[in-house]
DNA sequence: CTAAACCCTGGAGTATAGTCCATGGTGTAT
DNA sequence: ATACACCATGGACTATACTCCAGGGTTTAG
């Protein structure tokens, strides 16, 4: 298939589909140049695109998208590697709510100890 | 005092000070030039920078510093307007963590919805 | 024949907040 | 005289994941 149906198929754009190309995520053209000049992309890169999209939607970053795909690749994507990568992703997760938490407890401190009488609020005071 | 002591002072890197020089974030310069073409830093500047400092510490962005600033500046940082602000950063922050939560519970779910047996985990598969 | 709708490439721009570098001037101590 | 610390400027580079553009070729319908 041409670009323009891989990209209504795997939902993302051309310019993205183009995108992961030039970074060498998927690799392809690679001999399946339509005389035209026109690249032709097979199922199996489908495939991979909507792969990147399920493990991006997991929150991993393009990186961590590929390395797992290598992983699947390679045959060793076992439950317990998997579950391990998963579980450094919710640790990760964790911390950055931890984070926000005490972001949204600071603030809410500052506005609690505010005395809300006066023309110039002491929130941002030094 | 020259941007050495100011960026000990500050808690700020002379190169963070002079990005906030470029992006306008400080004005300063402005007639203080010593002979030699070194810039003097007032007081004032050096609790302008206290004041970003502290501001980005409660996580809001420089842009959001400086409308803040200039709020301050403009003696209309009354407690209701600046409470309206910590809301609306409140609110930003619970969304992010809202979105962060429902993301750890799908990675969760997909963990526990493996098989945990096969030589290939499911969790990424289409 | 021409317009619309495709396709190609390379490169620039977006957002955020700096960080680093080259090049060169200045000030102080030995 | 020279080393060393300090100052100045402008511009490139970092990370992430695209997004958009210019300039050009191709295919298909009317």
């Amino acid at each position: 298939m041409l670009i323009g149906e891989l990209s209504k198929r795997s939902g993302l754009t051309k310019d993205t589909i183009r995108f992961y190309e030039k970074q060498g995520y998927i690799k392809v053209g690679w001999r399946e140049r339509r005389v035209n000049n026109y690249k032709e992309y097979s199922e199996a890169v489908l495939r991979r695109l909507l792969l990147f999209r399920k493990i991006k939607a997991y929150g991993f970053s393009l990186n961590e998208a590929a390395e797992l795909i290598a992983l699947i690749d390679a045959g060793a994507a076992l439950c317990d590697t998997v579950a391990q990568v998963a579980h450094e992703r919710i640790e990760a997760i964790e911390e950055k709510i931890r984070e926000l938490t005490s972001l949204k407890a600071l603030l809410q401190s500052g506005i609690s100890s505010c005395p809300r009488r006066t023309d110039h609020c002491s929130l941002f005071d030094l």
